[in-house]
DNA sequence: CGAACAAGTCAACAAGTGTTCACTGAAAGT
DNA sequence: ACTTTCAGTGAACACTTGTTGACTTGTTCG
C-alpha cells in the first residue's frame, strides 16, 4: 500500500529530473501542470502510431503512457473528446507555423511548385504524430474533433487562397473559384501525406516516388488554372 | 433458461418472416447461414452510421444487433478484422458495379464531365453505409484493413484510367502520367464524397455545392490535361 | 507560520470486453 | 429411419473500461 504510493511519487521525480534540472523558472505549479498535460497529449499521440487510432484507445491506457493514475486524467481533460479537441488545436499550430515560415523565406518562382511540395512533405514527415492523428480523426473521430480538423482546413485552404491570389496567371479567379484551386491543392497534398505515413520511413523509393506523383499533379492543377476563366 | 433459450429462437424467426415467405430455395441450411453473415454485416454497417468507427465498435455489438448470442459470431468470421475485410469486398463490389453501368451507359461528350460527376455522387448518397465505411477506415482501421482499401482504390484508379485513355485530348499522356490524372480524378471525388457524408441528407442547398465545387475541380484538372505534355 | 488550494494517489463500482466450452436441435446425408 | 453435421445457444473466464469519492502532500498565499 505504502509502497505503491512511493511508485507514484518516483514516476513524478524522474518525469522532472526527464525534463533537465533547469526548470527553475517561477509558477513551480502550473508548470509542473502544464507539463503532466503534454505528457496525457503525447501518450495519446504515442498510442496512435502505427495500428490504432485515437476513438480506439482508453482514457486509461493514455494515463499509463503518460505515467500517471487514470483519476488525474480528470485534472486536465473532461474526457477522451477534450484531449481530441486540445490535439487538433496543437496539429494545426504546428502546420500554420510551418505555413508562416514558408511565407517569410519567399522561393523563387521558377521551381516553385516542386520546393513548395518537397518543404511540406518534409515538415509533415517530420511531425508525424501530429499528421497521423489528423489523417486517422479526419472522418472517423467523434463529431465534434471531426468538425474541429474540417474548420482548420477550410481556415488552411482560406489561406492558401490568399497567398495564391497575387500570382499573374490567376488574375482571371474571382475568389469562390480561387477558394476551389485552393481547396484542390490542400487535397492533394494531404492526399500525399496519408499516403507517406503508411509507407516504411527507411523505404525512400517509395516516399520519392509519392513525391514526384504529388509534384506533378500539382503542376497539373496549375497548368489548368493557367486556362481557366471564372464566369462573374 | 428455457424462456431465454426461446427468446433466440423467436429471434431467428422474425428474421426470416422478414425476408419473406418465398425464399424456398434449395439449400436452406445454407442459405440461412449466409442469411446471418449478412445480418452481421449489416449490423456492423448499420452501427457505423454516424459518431461510431468500424475500429471502435465491438464484437458482441455487432453480434446483438444482428440478433445473435456472440458466440455464434465465429462460426462466420474469425474475428473482427476478418469481418471488416469481408465489409471492404462487398463495398467495392458496388462501386466497380457501378462503374460498370456507366461504362455501359455512353454519355455525349458535351457534359460529360458533369453527367459522371453527378451520377458518383448520386450514387454514393445511395449506397451511403458503404462509402461510409470506406470513408472511416481508409487512414484509422487495422492496416489489415486499410491496405485492402488502398488496394481496391489503386485498381479503380486503373480503371479510370483506362477509360480516360482513348480521349483525344490526352494523346499525349503516357501511363504513369495518365494513372497520375486518374489518382488526381479519384481523390477530388472520394474528398467530396466524404464532405457529403458529412452533411444532412435533408441539406440540398449544401450538397448542391458540394457538387458544383467538384464539378469545376475537375474541370480544371481537365483543362490542365489539355495543356499537359508527358516526357517520355 | 498556518491555512487553503489542487495535482496527484488508491480503491471500489458497475458494465462491458473477447474467447472458450459443452450443449441442442433442425437440416443433410446415408 | 439413423447418424452426422453444424449454426445456433447459454454460461463462465479473466480482463479492461469510465467514473467517483475520500485521501495525501507539496506549493502558494495571507
Amino acid at each position: 500500500m505504502g509502497c505503491s504510493r512511493y511508485n507514484g511519487l518516483m514516476r513524478l521525480r524522474k518525469k522532472t529530473e526527464e525534463s533537465g534540472a533547469d526548470a527553475t523558472g517561477g509558477g513551480l505549479r502550473d508548470e509542473r501542470k502544464l507539463r503532466t498535460r503534454r505528457a496525457l497529449m503525447d501518450a495519446a499521440l504515442e498510442l496512435i502510431q502505427g495500428e490504432r487510432s485515437f476513438s480506439s484507445i482508453s482514457l486509461r491506457e493514455v494515463a499509463k503512457v503518460a505515467g500517471v493514475v487514470p483519476a488525474a486524467f480528470y485534472r486536465h481533460f473532461s474526457g477522451m473528446e477534450d484531449l481530441g479537441l486540445a490535439l487538433v488545436d496543437d496539429s494545426f499550430r504546428t502546420l500554420h507555423t510551418m505555413m508562416r515560415e514558408a511565407r517569410s523565406a519567399p522561393l523563387p518562382p521558377s521551381n516553385l511548385i516542386a520546393n513548395s511540395v518537397a518543404t511540406f512533405l518534409k515538415y509533415s514527415q517530420d511531425h508525424r504524430p501530429h499528421f497521423e492523428f489528423i489523417a486517422k480523426e479526419r472522418y472517423s473521430g467523434s463529431s465534434a474533433v471531426r468538425l474541429a480538423i474540417r474548420r482548420e482546413i477550410r481556415l488552411w485552404t482560406s489561406e492558401l487562397a490568399a497567398d495564391l491570389a497575387p500570382f499573374p496567371k490567376l488574375k482571371s479567379f474571382n475568389g469562390d473559384d480561387l477558394r476551389m484551386m485552393a481547396g484542390l491543392v490542400v487535397n492533394t497534398v494531404i492526399a500525399a501525406t496519408e499516403l507517406i505515413l503508411d509507407v516504411d520511413t527507411k523505404d525512400t523509393a517509395e516516399v520519392a516516388r509519392i513525391h514526384r506523383n504529388a509534384e506533378k499533379q500539382i503542376m497539373l492543377i496549375f497548368l489548368g488554372a493557367a486556362a481557366w476563366k471564372s464566369q462573374a
